[in-house]
DNA sequence: TTCTTTTTGTACCATTTTGCACAAAATCCT
DNA sequence: AGGATTTTGTGCAAAATGGTACAAAAAGAA
């Protein structure tokens, strides 16, 4: 039986992309949040009946648990590329901005919902835990990208001596967090704008330069 | 009939305190967020029947407003209290996160579900207008005390000449915000106080003295 | 006392929600 | 070909949900 394994396996091959059917019901819970999502609007989404839906996700807790996996994988690359950009901090700080946007606004429509985490999961951190670990797992994560970042960013000139990378870290976290919050509750894109460049003048104090960092 | 007046309404008269009812609703809510608290739940918690609630507070949608309107007037007294209570910079600012704080706790529970706004509300800013500008009335209420703060401290020699206050009443106001956040995913308050301990110290980086402020 | 008004209590409704049973379909294995 | 396995489709049950009808209770006004 070992030796004889196949590469397909038996029964009836799926009909539907796990990938795509997690995007899709993403996006409802984006936007309605856990508990006004209801399991048609997750069939709906994903093109699936119930009891295929069920059967490739588990009910309706562990759908959202197994959404909020796949968002959390998504973004981390896309982090990940933004804060080893190049160019000097205040560039790099810009382009992490750029793409938190990114991610978070709504296709067609202006504004956007902020993070799915903090938008749509944060009211439901009471109810299941795992919920409140993925959202502290993910706001500790980006707290470590910006003190990698500004421990880098000290050592290359763009900030000054006397700056705590650790400091600055938890403060340029604030602000990601607070940004969307501010978005999630529908403050214009402009002001957030505006916030934005505020917070990281505030973190690049040093005046912006042709960055010799390797 | 305009003199013939009655101080007392007519019919029967109401069992219940409005006030009271009002606060027992938002301790659900506070708790589960909108979608995931039923009528039964409102119900019980207010001591009310279905038409009573109803007749008293309008359709749920209306009964959350009402929440949100209640919570909002009666934390910003208590802010209002701290923002303009004595002492140093640092001083007023560990006093409003000892308010936050305060406000934001469980009875008999470690730890805290954040603010009302962010931790239960903000979710449903998708589904209601309303309760995003009820967000962000209270984000920009919260800033612009800090910013009546930080010109005080200015003048008052807390703060360094050269810090702006507008800029650091949105960084104190983030750090609020994320302070719900973390508080709401399940931080332990530990943490949570080092987080806001490092955050005063970047705010307040005079050290601390006898302030001879009026 | 009767009438009017407001509140409470009981009961109910129509719809929605979550989860499951089971047969048919589609595959691999023997 | 038949059996085993997995997926899909149809249908359903029980519970939950938001909201309403209406009569009785509790008051003020005439």
């Amino acid at each position: 039986m070992v030796q004889k394994e196949s590469m397909k396996p038996r029964g009836r091959p799926r009909q539907f992309d796990r990938e795509t059917a997690l995007d899709a019901m993403r996006e409802v819970f984006w936007n309605k949040g856990y508990a006004a999502t209801s399991l048609d609007d997750l069939c709906e989404a994903a093109g699936l009946n119930r009891p295929s839906l069920y059967n490739a996700f588990g009910d309706k807790g562990q759908v959202f648990l197994g959404v909020l996996d796949a968002y959390v994988a998504a973004v981390r690359p896309r982090y990940e590329a933004a804060f080893r950009a190049p160019g000097n901090l205040r560039q790099v700080m810009k382009g992490i901005f750029r793409t938190a946007a990114d991610i978070y606004r709504v296709m067609d429509k202006d504004g956007g919902r902020g993070c799915l985490l903090i938008g749509a999961a944060l009211t439901d951190a009471t109810r299941d835990p795992h919920v409140g670990e993925a959202i502290l797992t993910q706001l500790q994560d980006m707290e470590k990208g910006f003190l990698w970042l500004f421990a880098r960013a000290k050592a290359d000139g763009d900030l000054p001596a006397h700056a705590d990378p650790k400091t600055l870290a938890k403060l340029a976290s604030s602000v990601h967090t607070a940004l969307s919050v501010r978005m999630r509750a529908g403050e214009p894109p402009e002001s957030l704008r505006a916030y934005v460049e505020a917070m990281i003048d505030l973190i690049c104090p040093l005046p912006a330069q042709a960055s010799p960092s390797v």
